[in-house]
DNA sequence: TATGAATGAGCCTTCATTCAT
DNA sequence: AATGAATGAAGGCTCATTCAT
């Protein structure tokens, strides 16, 4: 007795994500997702090869909403400062909503997903676009000199509102602002 | 059939962190442990109660390593640059030799070790030394006014110091210069 | 992989039946009765969320069958000799039937089961339906005086039924007269 | 560095009685033993053959124990009510202090021991001496038509003594009043 | 297309027994 | 004779995936 289902796919995807920040890739099975979602196990398979890709599929999506807002930044002319500010606001607030899903960035301790290619392109567009938005402002001589400065700066930047997240999760503003004025100081 | 085996928990200890660093707690088991270790199952339970403690137990002791160097040079009486660039340099050396067995700080996805307080002592105890030795420092205005700004360093400083090792696994003098330099931009 | 079974449940029930008849609970295990009832491991965790509940669902179906047909006998109006004798035949047929389940009653030696709720309310029910059995006959006065007469008699009763089949398994219905005639030796 | 133990054969002997007839056969193990007897493992091995064998050698003794007694009581020339009741009461406490020792009477869910030979030997045995009890005495005639009649009044007197001190542990003297008077109602 | 029972390899853990010391 | 670490088969249970309906 099918049930009849609106939009499956986008409720397997809304449950699947709201799992796996909460608990997790390891910890999501698969009878989890289907029971919330009100299908079939055997439905998830006919959207998605196996959990990994259902796993990535919403992974890629997610952050792809990220890059666009990003993305959009980018062509705004403002201040350096001000640019900074929105961006770090925007990531910050996106990762604050996906959580764990954020995670993926700094660690992914799951061997199945360590070596995947599309998590590393993933990864290497955030980064890219971090990156880019150092590439726009001067740094401080002291960094300048440094090889890879931008990506440097980037992936720090990016796991420091990680960090944030974590260990100061109420605290918003002040996580916001901190990061405005630390990673500032690496500016001219 | 017992073999007997010359410092066999030393041999346990050493192929569990090689693989724990490799793989990451879920992805081992304890098979693997003793086979690579060269002894049955049952032998690893004559040493550890579960696989949780035995992770543990390997934490624990690698962390405390660090610990040690770490109080030892807070004790030192040098410049406050000098003693930041001694400080990174030691977590980064420390970090990089036991790898993926730092990443803890920062993640830990596994259901069964999230809650657990041993591990969450261990994170507490690496912050608040970073912490300390902030809280030892003079940071510069635009910082100093934001509340916790001591630990907030701390934690950026860690995780930054992971995604050098992360992303630039190869470029260990650049990594460490560029931390210093970049942390330093905080202190007055 | 996955064939399609008919009647999955009953055919693992009344495997499992006869392996925990035949080997008691301790001596069976999952394999054993996947393997006997043709089915996977896996498929009697989707029946029964453990060994334990599995063992206790059996139990209890298997009890119920016998109260309901005590309790059917305890409303017929005849005789008291008749209806002692109604009791025993019935009790002393489907103990034969389903053997060494009915052990349960005097030995849980199994740490698992000792004190689990459930069985311990089957025990119970057996000793009541025997009690007010006893209850509603006239004891012989020697008997009358002690206390808890009923139960004792009740119990006696019973391990006796189960003592009678396990050394004269052959002798049914010697076996019953002698039960009847050496309980009726208590009633005036 | 062995220890010097007095009478090593002893303890563990004692040792394992306790915990056998707390825990049952399968309960205890071989690392228990040997801790509550303050010997190593491999000790208990040089006296024993295995956990069987160890097991059988002090369930024989004990029963021996009883058996004595009982056969003392044989010989006694004293009413048949009074050897009667003489001989439940040897029983009943000599059960009471073995506790889960004397269930291997009616119950061996053991697959390893059930088929044991010395464990139905020492059952045999049990059963013949209550069984020569009844052969002295003579029956009341609705039972002496019966075969075995001995040995089934044997049985049923020796379930209904376990019954008894599982069910009303703690009345002993009404137990074995009841026991005798009810059992004596077999007797003419 | 949706269903969900069936599958079974694989994981953690236990414990009687062995044997080098 | 005593030791106790080492052994490894075996047991309970999980969960990604399959496929008959």
């Amino acid at each position: 007795m099918p049930k009849i289902i609106k939009d499956v796919e986008n409720t397997i995807r809304t449950c699947a994500i709201e799992l796996f920040v909460e608990l997790s890739y390891t910890n999501v099975d698969m009878k989890m997702i289907a029971k919330k979602s009100g299908v079939a196990v055997g439905t998830l398979y006919n959207y998605y090869e196996n959990k990994k890709e259902l796993y990535i599929s919403i992974l890629k999506e997610s952050w792809q909403n990220t890059f666009n807002k990003l993305d959009a930044l980018s062509e705004l002319t403002i201040s350096s400062g001000e640019k900074l500010r929105k961006y770090i606001s925007a990531l910050y607030e996106d990762v604050e909503a996906r959580n764990g899903l954020g995670k993926i960035l700094i660690n992914t301790s799951v061997v199945e997903l360590k070596d995947d290619k599309e998590i590393n392109d993933l990864k290497n567009s955030l980064i890219l676009r971090a990156e880019s938005l150092f590439n726009s402002l001067n740094k401080v001589e002291t960094l300048d000199k440094y090889p890879n400065i931008d990506s440097r700066l980037a992936e720090s930047l990016l796991v420091s509102i990680l960090t944030m997240l974590e260990f100061h999760p109420n605290d918003k503003e002040d996580n916001i602002n901190f990061l405005v004025e630390f990673i500032s100081l690496s500016i001219k």
